[in-house]
DNA sequence: TTAAATGATTTTCG
DNA sequence: CGAAAATCATTTAA
């Protein structure tokens, strides 16, 4: 036992100052004391430790195999393995249990909704279809910023597939090298697969942590684009003429209950090139300022009453009568159908 | 530059 | 949930 501080002491020897100073160090410390005959055997034993750094790889090799050989090699082994087996299973109670990781989720979630994680291409996230649906006829306008979202969304997109195949790759090299390393030392060393599989567990935890962070700079890179792209809804466009007409004629004809069906909003988004949600907004926003200031619309209200009954006439008759029809736009004195305000808006 | 108009969003209510 | 009401943010007309 008393080699240990020498061992040490000449390990600490060796650093320094390399071999050349160690046969003078083992003299002076074994100088002048009791059993000759063991002291040499230790210095023997040390010469051997240093001269193994002088050694080939190939002889270390042949050490070990020889090692491996030995006769009580195998017995020693076993009974190494089994005490192995006892103490990690008492450290193993307190590792083990792997929670989802709520934060995690939420990022998958949140990239899946996106439209970056998920299925490529297609039709992306919910808003962008929706937004799709809404520049579908008439869209020249926004198209333009849609496109412009979607290459960026597909530019993060992209990096984010790559980084994470990268880390992928990365993660699994890692593991196979780790796992040949311990495969190899478990001949020399008692490694249970048990603990192999823990070690890729942690190395799996480990990485997945890092991709954690890159999913959380993706989400965050999409967030950005969002509050400056998706958030220009706010940035409005006027609806065109022809469907603010086609809305008013509706709502004033049906000024009685101005609530369109669902069927009728459809048809209506349709002819106006918008969405049913626009429809509906659009009627949302007529029926509370028609209520609001009833004087303010009486002029607007007589001109499509007037319109409508035109078109009524028109279609009925077909044209043969009057040629007045080419003149309803001044609307002045058109028998206007007295709106009740308080008919149904309350 | 300002006020009105207007489409969208948020909050409240049945 | 859908509509009313309040509010926001932008566009347009003055």
């Amino acid at each position: 036992m008393d080699e240990q501080p020498r061992l040490m002491h000449s390990h600490a020897g060796v650093g320094m100052t390399g071999h050349p100073g160690l046969p003078q160090h083992m003299q002076e410390g074994a100088g002048g004391a009791d059993g000759d005959g063991r002291k040499q055997d230790i210095g023997d034993i040390l010469q051997q430790i240093m001269t193994i750094t002088d050694q080939s790889l190939d002889e270390a090799q042949a050490r070990k195999h020889a090692l491996n050989c030995h006769r009580m090699k195998p017995a020693l082994f076993n009974v190494l393995c089994e005490i192995k087996e006892k103490t990690v299973l008492s450290i193993r109670g307190a590792q083990e249990e792997e929670p989802p990781d709520a934060q995690l989720m939420r990022l998958d979630n949140m990239l899946l909704a996106e439209g970056v994680s998920g299925p490529e291409k297609g039709g992306g996230s919910a808003a962008a279809a929706a937004a799709a649906a809404a520049s579908g006829g008439a869209g020249a306008d926004n198209s333009a910023e849609h496109s412009d979202y979607r290459a960026k969304l597909s530019q993060i997109r992209q990096i984010y597939h790559t980084e994470l195949e990268k880390y992928e790759q990365a993660c699994n090299e890692f593991t196979t090298h780790v796992m040949n390393l311990l495969r190899e030392q478990s001949r020399t060393r008692p490694i249970s697969p048990k603990e192999i599989e823990r070690m890729v567990s942690i190395i799996h935890r480990k990485f997945s942590s890092i991709q954690m962070q890159l999913k959380q700079s993706t989400c965050e890179a999409v967030m950005i684009l969002r509050s400056r792209f998706l958030d220009a809804r706010r940035k409005r466009r006027n609806f065109n003429k022809q469907a603010t007409e086609i809305l008013n004629e509706y709502f004033y004809s049906h000024l009685s209950n101005p609530y369109p069906s669902e069927e009728a909003k459809e048809e209506l988004a349709k002819k106006c090139s918008i969405t049913v949600s626009q429809v509906s907004n659009w009627f949302g926003n007529k029926r509370i300022r028609y209520k609001k200031n009833i004087g303010k619309f009486q002029e607007e209200a007589n001109m499509y009453a007037a319109k409508t009954a035109v078109n009524a006439a028109n279609v009925s008759s077909h044209g043969s009568q009057a040629n007045s029809p080419s003149t309803p736009n001044s609307a002045g004195g058109y028998p206007s159908p007295c709106y009740q305000p308080d008919r149904r808006i309350q």
